[in-house]
DNA sequence: CAGATATCCTATATATTTAGTAGAATATAG
DNA sequence: CTATATTCTACTAAATATATAGGATATCTG
């Protein structure tokens, strides 16, 4: 039950780019070395976040990365999904056809119902919270 | 954000130990056979269950496995973390020292909240009420 | 006691996933 | 034109997951 990095890596890079909201593009050069997380990794985590319309890029000299949408509409849920993949514990939960007793499996309804926890908690979590709070903590 | 094979085979292999519960041992080598487990693996995911005190093991011929406390007592929560270890979505959550940032982190707050809606899920679950569903869908 | 059986213990193997690294191509501001 | 930043593709090392294998140990039964 770990998230990978992607998802962390993910969240920290929008946050920053959330602390900038409505000031122009961020290097990816800057929030790499702020989060100490690699150049060349963190492209290929906002990757997917671009192609899935979080973020807007400008390339080239004053280029970077933007929010697309505001902070208040973008969910942890919403970050860790596009950059992970759909969330669910158990492979059977969305493809029941992969195991044979899906259809009567009790463990697999536990499984269903842990992903709806799961989902839920961080479906309530947004983007503008997570800001507001490293605000406060930078000061 | 996966559980791996050994959750769901612990899991299923203590839901076939409930339903047999007062009734004497039952062999791994029946459970692998109505699961569908490899016998050999199925032994290594029991082995800490042994050891934590979920199980007791009769050798020989007529061995097998009993359930070594009552099936209301135990968790899905339980089960998981003892095979699994400890449930944290990220590593910091239990280890703040493996990170510098882990005192001034929004995101980790975030993970340590996550993993209390999935251990309270779990938690809430006990074998016992697996068992009693699986005994109506056997029939 | 002998033999069948089932667990116990340790080692090894394979496949997949994770977490990067590397380098060249493309676009843009100045 | 040049420096800069993103884009795209390929490759790689390490860790983890998922087993398989074989022999040792203990116990019931005849």
């Amino acid at each position: 039950m770990k998230l990978s990095t992607k998802s962390r890596y993910a969240s920290r890079a929008l946050i920053e780019l959330g602390l900038q909201y409505g000031e122009g593009p961020v290097k990816l050069k800057d929030i790499s070395a702020i989060q100490e997380i690699s150049l060349k990794y963190l492209e290929q985590v906002m990757f997917p976040l671009r192609i899935s319309g979080y973020v807007k890029t400008m390339k080239g000299s004053q280029g970077g990365y933007i929010l697309a949408r505001h902070p208040d509409s973008i969910t942890l849920l919403e970050i860790v999904e596009c950059v992970e993949g759909p969330i669910a514990p158990v492979d059977c939960v969305d493809h029941a056809e992969l195991c044979d007793r899906s259809e009567h499996c009790v463990t697999r309804d536990a499984w269903i119902g842990l992903k709806n926890v799961i989902r839920n908690e961080l479906g309530k979590i947004t983007l503008a919270e997570l800001v507001e709070k490293q605000r406060q903590i930078n000061g």
